[in-house]
DNA sequence: CGACGTTTTGAATTGGTTCAAACTAAGTGG
DNA sequence: CCACTTAGTTTGAACCAATTCAAAACGTCG
């Protein structure tokens, strides 16, 4: 959040303050059901997780990874009840913030108020932006505009560097982000590594050529939100 | 918004208070481009309008239809720089809030705050589910799907009843929804005539079986948040 | 009436799927 | 430290949903 806007020491307490104790939740087990009615929303200490719907057909759509920092169901403050379910892709600490002390937050805290409310707009401006690759692109475009997505955001969070990142998801879990089958995510992305743009081993990826990954990505980060600017 | 929760005679009022000047925008006409900065958020008194990216191969995805009393960038409040454009599908009449003004009504009506913030929510819930339909569905079931969306959302604005509803829009524009071409929309279209299902001329579509419609397109409600929950 | 935007139809092509099997890596327990 | 298990990756071949390109039909508005 202080990567979008200046916040005070008062605000990082009040902040802080909405925090309950850490749980842990092991790789591929949920952190929130679809349908849910929460009382807390879930802030990422640290871990991969990721936002997902099933369909009637046996199907799943991940909808948005979400890293430390990132809160997972902020939206259900206003929601209530859960659209979709948040899984955790690797080993995660998550920590609640109470609806009842977030909706006094809003009360008393106007400016940390819009900046939660950003984050649940970039949520929407990350959508947005899967919407468009999916709808528009082929599969190879879709990968490496995740791929430089992804680099983004850990970078972001202080996970990344050197356009290298971690990544702990099996190339099956990647076709549920793009809406591809796992066979057609492993040939796009063999076809990736033979042209020397990115390489992927033991759970950390290197986007070896960033600009070509860009432009076959047609990626550009201003939805991400990642600039300074006072709410 | 009076849909989702109680708003008192004063809210409505700090509201309408909010709203500028109406200005109208015939079809086919920019609302908003994307990379603007806009020092306003629109809000739509009537017609339909769509949120949309292009891409840099010429292609163009609408990521939400939005209709009377929806706002289309109340996100540019906080996320400044706009990441898309709005287009008007038919003639609107719309009316701007200064971002003045909305700032200002964060810091003294809270409730209204958090219903605004609901509004921008919902708009991620349905990006969500777009992408859940684009990933997981065929074409069919995604035109069931749209039309199922379309019908309660313009039923909650008070636009339509009786499974009938306006959709002033071409058979591309609906490719350029759902990430399909024109002429396979037409083919898919056709074939939901033929089953009975579907009626749309003049701009009018009648759901003819509302039950198979949502079995096609796995179409389940919760997400537009259209019960009414105290926020 | 003519013109332009939109819808409809046809035939060939393709990007991605499906299904099945082989291969590799990383535990786990004896 | 090796045999066994299991999860994940890689490869092949047949198939299909949707695209592409092209042209014809329709509708409506000046």
């Amino acid at each position: 959040m202080s990567r979008r806007d200046v916040i005070s020491a008062a605000e990082r307490d009040a902040l802080m303050g909405l925090l309950g104790p850490i749980r842990t939740v092991p790789a591929g087990r949920p952190i929130v059901e679809p349908g849910d009615r929460p009382s807390f929303s879930t802030f990422v200490v640290s871990g991969f997780c990721a936002r997902f719907s099933l369909t009637p057909n046996g199907g799943r759509q991940l909808t948005e990874i979400n890293v430390a920092g990132d809160f997972v169901d902020l939206h259900s403050l206003l929601m209530r009840q859960m659209d979709h379910g948040v899984v955790a892709l690797a080993d995660c600490v998550i920590a609640p913030a109470a609806h009842d002390a977030l909706r006094r937050l809003t009360e008393t805290h106007p400016h940390l108020t819009r900046l939660l409310w950003l984050e649940t707009v970039v949520d929407g401006a990350i959508h947005r932006q899967w919407l468009v690759t999916m709808g528009q692109q082929n599969a190879a475009s879709r990968l490496a505009h995740l791929l430089c997505e992804l680099y983004c955001r850990t970078e972001a969070a202080g996970l990344a560097s050197d356009h290298r990142f971690p990544l702990p998801m099996t190339q099956a879990d990647l076709g549920d982000v793009l809406g591809l089958t796992q066979v057609h995510i492993n040939r796009v992305l063999m076809e990736l590594r033979r042209q020397g743009l990115v390489e992927w081993k033991a759970g950390q990826v290197t986007l070896n050529d960033w600009d070509a990954l860009v432009k076959l990505g047609a990626f550009d980060p201003t939805y991400l939100r990642l600039q300074s600017d006072p709410v």
